[in-house]
Formats: structure tokens, sequence, C-alpha cells
DNA sequence: CAAAGTCCTGAATCATATG
DNA sequence: ACATATGATTCAGGACTTT
């Protein structure tokens, strides 16, 4: 598979073609979508209202990469060579308290419970700041969790201080929406590529999104603060859908979810609120041809 | 260092030194312990009561290996017991439901948060069965989470079915009391040294505890379904502790907790209710020396 | 052109001292 | 109890520069 971004133009171009307009449909004039609406399209909206207008048991996997309500103070953390870590200050990470994180993350998941197929899963990824409470929420509506997917990151960021461990590691939770669920897809040889061609062990050992994949404005900057990786999303897509699925993710962010959804012959359905992901995503999927996005050119 | 038990005799000899009678203590006769009474004692009681009985603030490191509430079908239920000893209903990892799951772990963590010095941190490991209940409520209470650590099985159990990843990994929670702690032990050149002589992940790979170090019976069977590899309990005890420090662990099992803290040099206070394994941890305790467990021989 | 060296950065729940 | 200012600290990997 290529890399990201190989057969697209750079992103300070401002011409585009005009098919890739119709990529992203705007939530705000519609009360209720119907599938037809909505397939292999952005939506651009709010994550929950826009989840509301949604029908009920469509998606065969869901995909939500939240915010993870870092807490992080917001002065920047200095190195001694000058540069500043940055740290995840985006007003879509901050939070009330725990209590309006929770409330936020009830609302969302009551969604995908409705969304999903009978047989569908879920996966949601966080790290230890709030994976956990997540995690127990999902518990608590009834979902059925099938693992933990460790990703283990080879590059990750030194903890510099030296007070506690460097965290190398995000959790994903994989599950199905109620206990009683059967026939669930798992491509088991798939599985076993992926995770080192053992036993399919749910250690993922992945790098960072960086170099070429990592998504950048005119400037070089970071698009997103938390892209995550092409290979990640390759592994939860292969392992546990099939060709031809629906994918459905209410937090696109760049739109990687999506993006790998169409390059393994998945179909998707994301929501974005946010106009500059809008903007980078339709770049991205200039790497497709309209037919594939089911768009007449 | 030298792999348990190979100092002492077989478990079915039944004479032993009269001395270690004196390392376990009847929980019952207290209403309420000095440090005096419990330094380097298992003491003989149910979990909750007899925390409730300790002194404020006089560990430095917790360690807990609660049940991990896996829900399994009655008939595979793990037996805390083993074979039926009285008929009380003595399971170990039975809960009415999750309410009932998160009453418990309330309880002892409440207890565990008042037992800790100021700068004390706590572990507590479980599965994803668990785990997230765990962490959610540890937060809840104003435990600050400093790490996940992840135990990662080099020799984990094979999921033959081929509907879920094959499940390799346990959960550390490594916290403080409380966000505003400051100076907690952490021994970075020892974390280092831990996790590959690198950045000092927060990823252990460990083998699970099997061969010599597996206590058995006298019919060969293992004495506790979810023995610790004593390799685990190494690293968190030089990681995150000194010499000296006092290692509390309120659900004992087989004593590892306190036995690796005592050959590193550490003291120990741990709660015990089974008979039949605190029988086990004094047969594992002959191999110290009596001075070592402060008991005059 | 290859090899070696420099610079930058990645979802980060920082530590200590002073007012 | 707060807030604010300043200090000490790290590795892998990609991009870029120099030899």
């Amino acid at each position: 598979m290529k890399t990201l971004l190989e057969q697209t133009e750079p992103l300070n171009i401002k011409i585009k073609p005009n098919w890739l307009e119709d990529l992203v449909i705007k939530g705000g004039d519609y009360n209720k979508f119907n599938v037809r609406d909505i397939f292999n399209k952005i939506i651009s909206g709010e994550c929950l209202e826009t989840m509301k207008k949604m029908p009920p048991e469509i998606a065969d996997l869901v995909f939500i990469d939240p915010p993870y309500f870092l807490q992080l103070p917001p002065k920047k953390l200095l190195r001694w060579t000058g540069s500043q870590v940055n740290g995840v200050n985006e007003t879509w990470d901050i939070f009330k308290d725990f209590a309006d994180y929770d409330n936020f993350t009830l609302n969302y998941l009551k969604e995908a419970q409705r969304i999903m197929k009978p047989t569908a899963t879920i996966w949601v990824i966080a790290t230890y700041h709030s994976i956990h409470r997540i995690g127990k929420i999902m518990q608590d509506l009834g979902f059925w969790i099938l693992n933990d997917v460790i990703w283990f990151k080879t590059n990750p960021m030194p903890n510099f201080l030296g007070v506690r461990f460097t965290n190398a590691t995000e959790t994903l939770i994989w599950a199905v929406k109620d206990k009683k669920v059967k026939g669930h897809t798992f491509n088991k040889d798939m599985a076993k590529k992926i995770a080192n061609g053992k036993l399919g062990i749910n250690v993922w050992q992945i790098p960072l999104c960086t170099g070429f994949e990592r998504l950048k404005d005119e400037k070089g900057q970071k698009i997103h603060p938390t892209q995550k990786p092409e290979a990640l999303m390759e592994r939860i897509i292969l392992s546990s859908s099939k060709e031809g699925d629906i994918i459905f993710d209410p937090m696109a962010g760049t739109g990687t979810s999506g993006f790998i959804a169409k390059k393994l012959k998945r179909n998707f359905v994301m929501i974005e609120r946010d106009e500059r992901y809008l903007k980078t995503i339709r770049k991205r999927f200039n790497y497709f041809k309209p037919h594939e996005l089911n768009i007449r050119s």
C-alpha cells in the first residue's frame, strides 16, 4: 500500500476537483439521514446532534477516537534545546470535570450502540487518562468487551523528567453492543498476520504517525495534534470487517478511518465538525477516483 | 536472585520450624492494629474488615491483586478454596453484578487510600474484565494515575476459538493517592533496566508463573489459580520503592508481594483470609531466616 | 553519491521555589 | 490554600545538512 498523499498535490494548492465538494454534506440540512444520504460521505456537523440523526443499525464497524481529556496545564513544557513540547491544548479536549466528560462519553456511546448493526463491533481508543472511564461506561451500557488491544508505540515521547514510566501505549477497547451478540466479524488469519504472525495477540507495535504520512499545513505545522497512524487503522479494519462493510466514525478528525476503509474496499460514514479538518479530508481523498467514492465526476 | 523455593522442602513435609507460626497473626484478636503488631506479618482475616483495623498512613507501597470478576459460566468458575473445604459458598470470583463488584472495589480502595503514606504509590492489577471499572473508581476517589503498565505475557493462553485476539496482557494501574502528591518514589535507573534497558517503558514482557516457581500441592495441582510471577513483583518493588519501605498487600494469596519485598530488603504487611493460602505462605517463607522476618527463633 | 552528523518533534496528566 | 516563574531532562526516527 502506498504511503499517504504520495499521489496528491501539496496542500497549499487551492484548485481541487469539483467532485470532491460532494464528499462533504451539511448535517444541518437534514432532520434525519437515510443511508443513501450519507453513504461514503463526511457529514459536517457537531458529533452528538449529528449522530442522533443517523438511522439505527447501519454500521458494521464503529471507530471512535474521542478527546482524551488530558488535563494538561496551559503552559508549554520547554526542552533544554529551547523547543517546546506541543501538548494538546485544543478546545475539543477541554471539559469542566470528569462528570462533564463522562456525560459526553455516555451520550456518544449510546448513539453508537443504536447505530451499530446487531453483529457490529466497536473500537474506542484512548490513553490511561480516560480509557478506564470509557471502558466502565461501555460496560454499564451493556457493551461486551471482546479485547483490550494495546497500541505499543515504537517511538514514544520519553518521560524526560524521570518521575514515571515512559508512556508508550494507548489502549483500544474492542466490543460488541451486547453480551448476547453472536457472529461478529473477526478475520483470524488476518489477526495472525497483524500481530507478529503469532497467535493474533492483542499487542500491536506501530510507530507514531510522523514523516510523510503526517498531514501538515503550508507552514509545515501538523494539522491535527493526534493524527492516528494508517497502520493502526489498517489492522482494525482488516481484522474486524469485511469488504463492502460500512465503517462509521463520528469524530473523524483528518479522516484516517474513512481513508483506510476506502483503500481496503470498505465504505464509510464520518462526522466532523471542524472546517479545517474537513478541508484536509477533501485534499486527502483526492487520492481516490470519483467512482471509488460513489461520486459522478 | 534464586528461584522461588529452591531452598525449601517439598510442600508435603509437615514439620515446619515453630517460628514460622508467628508469621501469621489472627486479625480477629485485635480491634485495632498498631504498626508493631503487623510489621512483617500476615494477618489472617477478611480483607475489608481487616483493612479497617489498620492505622492510617503507614504504607509506602500498596499492591492489590483483586478478583477480576471474569464472569465465566458457573461450571468454569474458579474456586477460591479449590476443593470444597467447607460448605460455605467461598467462591473467589463470584459477584452478584457490576454494582456488587464496584461496591467491593470502592471499599478496599478507600481503605487503601487511608492506609497509604502521603507520598505512597499504589499498584492494582487486573484484566480488561474489570480494570476499567477499577480505574474509574480510583479516579473518582481522587487517585492520580501515574501510569498504566502493561504486563505483556510471553506465553499467553492461546485462543483456539478464533473469535477474538489472544489476550496476552494484564494491566497495572500505578497511582498516587491524590493529584497534589509530590515526591513519590520512582527509581528511574531501575526502570530503565527493567524495561529493555531503554526508555523505562510501561510495557513489561514477563512469562506466566509456571514451572518450579508455581506453587503446587501434594497432588501436583496448582494451589492458586492466578499466582503472579515473581519477576512482575520484582519490577514493581524495584522501580517504585526503597529499601526498608513497608509494602502492604490486602489480598495476599500465596504471598508473592511480601516474599519478594523481603528478598529485596523491604518490609511487608499482608492480609489473607484463606487458611490454605496462609499455610502455603508459611511454607514459602521458610526460605528466610527468622531474623529477616523480625522473629526470634 | 554515500555516510555521518545535526536538528526537530511526538495525545505529556513535571518539579521546585517563591509570593 | 492558590498562582506564577523558572529549572532540569529524553529517545527514536525522519528531515535536513555537512563531509
